[in-house]
DNA sequence: TCACTGACCGTGG
DNA sequence: ACCACGGCCAGTG
């Protein structure tokens, strides 16, 4: 592989390192995380990232992530539609109609 | 090779 | 206040 497929591979591994470091109970935006590593990238990349999460050791904690309106966006693309919402209640935020109650009290940033 | 889609966000009418 | 469009990068058909 060419040296491009190392920055790529770098860009997931910088996402995936700082979505692991929100802590139990906060959780963070797309376009926040895309900021916070580089603003070269979109909360698009991002989201693709979060593709690739679900079979990337360790796991990634993608049920913190979620879009600028605190909306589970994402949350199909978990092994169930509930998941998100179950780990986050689980974590002690709130969920109404898939989204995130108080989401500016729970929001993470690094 | 070209075109479309995708876990988004910001601005304009 | 609400709706519509463009921009960002990468992966797949």
């Amino acid at each position: 592989m060419s040296k491009s497929s190392t920055d790529t591979k770098d860009f997931y591994q910088r996402v995936y390192a700082l979505v692991r470091k929100i802590p139990s109970g906060k959780v963070c935006s797309y376009g926040l995380i895309g900021e916070a590593l580089s603003a070269k990238i979109s909360a698009r990349m991002v989201g693709w990232a979060m593709n690739g999460a679900h079979n990337v050791m360790p796991p990634v904690p993608a049920h913190r992530v979620v879009n600028r309106n605190g909306m589970l966006t994402g949350k199909h693309h978990f092994a169930t539609p509930t998941l998100m919402q179950e780990l986050l209640e689980q974590e002690g935020i709130e969920i109404e109609e898939d989204c995130i109650l108080n989401f500016q009290n729970h929001l993470w940033q690094p």
